[in-house]
DNA sequence: AGCGAATTGTAAAAAAACTGTAAGCGTAGA
DNA sequence: TCTACGCTTACAGTTTTTTTACAATTCGCT
């Protein structure tokens, strides 16, 4: 949620279409030409890129190229009013993913956006020694998959991203099993111990701690 | 970058124009007829055929169908001094994605292969053995095709372009049916099922992995 | 230290959920 | 009309999740 979109765009007529159609899904930075866009890019990366192809300073194959040179996975859309299908196809081949003609529907472009997104979306999440692999619903302790079941890989993941906190047991119902507190169940005590089972098969002792009298911690 | 053309043509003169036209941007094969032409055809795929349909020893048509029985994807592109429109027709059915009439200008020429090399490449998409011709509709298995229903066929290239990730059968809901979520019912297996069949027939097996209580993944 | 209540760990049984598959129904198009 | 397609239902086989029952541990209290 809450994705960071860079667009780099001269036109301001353009400007305001993305702004009205994106405004209200994501955070958006328009960037007028390729210098004010590396600047911004060198502190901080987007999780998607719009590249009008046709810009006053630079060439938008470069910029393409140049992002790529710097990072191999971000998405790009290259977007261009030049009917000539071949600048969309020297586009891709600099490392662009997809590409939209002018002029283009608010909605194709959401839809585009969208996708883009959820190709590239930063989906392993790593926490000391473990990855969180939420494209694959595993959890991998030192690149060896853990083998959870579904509940066993909600209530771990759940429990990896506390960051050591501790965990009450009110809290762990319903933030796992979206249910509030029923009374005096073994329920997540099993799931505890099935996990520790798997941890220490894995090689990883003493990861859940119990906190006595209130509920559970990993170690962070 | 570099594709490499096969024309079938028999006038040396019109040969000649090819060349012109072709060489600076190009890989050509030129050849005078059709048996040559399958000769090299059997070695060497390339990336857009160019056919003359009034060939001395074989029917333009005949070939045009022969190469679409090996190679499901290759543009064709159906040359012939006919103005009769109804012979592009039958071009076109047997398998030809563009025509063009003698006299024809460079230009014109140069333009129309290069948006059938565009097409193939954009609208044909490969993942590792597949191919899923946007085009046609179909997904083809080391270039065979797998005669897919509709439905299978938006499933399994949905499936195809996620790349190896987990999809949860909500999403599978979502993307290919445009449904939400609605209960229990054995939709989405049937439709699996069908398309485990169809892979096995084609010789792929252990394509789609069941991931239990989530959803399914194709291996990538 | 010893005792007892509260809490947690664990194993096995029971219940629930999930998937694969076969059979059948309705419908739209040839 | 017949066929291909998409969907539903039913059910078996399996895995996952929860419950149950009891053992073990902790901790305050005397």
């Amino acid at each position: 949620m809450n994705e960071l979109l860079y667009i780099i765009e001269d036109d301001e007529g353009v400007q305001e279409v993305y702004e009205s159609a994106f405004e209200d899904f994501y955070n958006l930075k328009i960037f007028s030409n390729g210098k004010d866009f590396f600047e911004a890019f060198n502190l901080e990366k987007p999780d998607l890129i719009i590249v009008d192809i046709m810009l006053p300073d630079m060439d938008g194959y470069k910029i393409i190229s140049d992002i790529r040179q710097r990072d191999e996975r971000i998405p790009i859309i290259v977007v261009s009013a030049k009917t000539d299908e071949l600048s969309f196809v020297k586009g891709l081949n600099k490392g662009a993913d997809d590409y939209m003609a002018k002029p283009f529907s608010v909605m194709e472009l959401l839809a585009r956006v969208k996708a883009g997104l959820r190709r590239s979306k930063l989906l392993v999440k790593h926490q000391g020694d473990f990855v969180i692999d939420k494209n694959n619903f595993r959890i991998l302790y030192k690149d060896k998959n853990l083998q959870l079941t579904p509940k066993e890989y909600k209530l771990f993941s759940y429990m990896l991203s506390c960051n050591g906190r501790t965990i009450t047991r009110e809290e762990l119902f319903k933030e796992v099993w979206g249910d509030e507190f029923i009374g005096e169940t073994r329920t997540i005590d099993m799931h505890i111990a099935e996990l520790r089972i798997k941890l220490s098969d894995a090689g990883a002792d003493n990861v859940i701690q119990t906190v006595r009298g209130i509920g559970y911690k990993v170690e962070s």
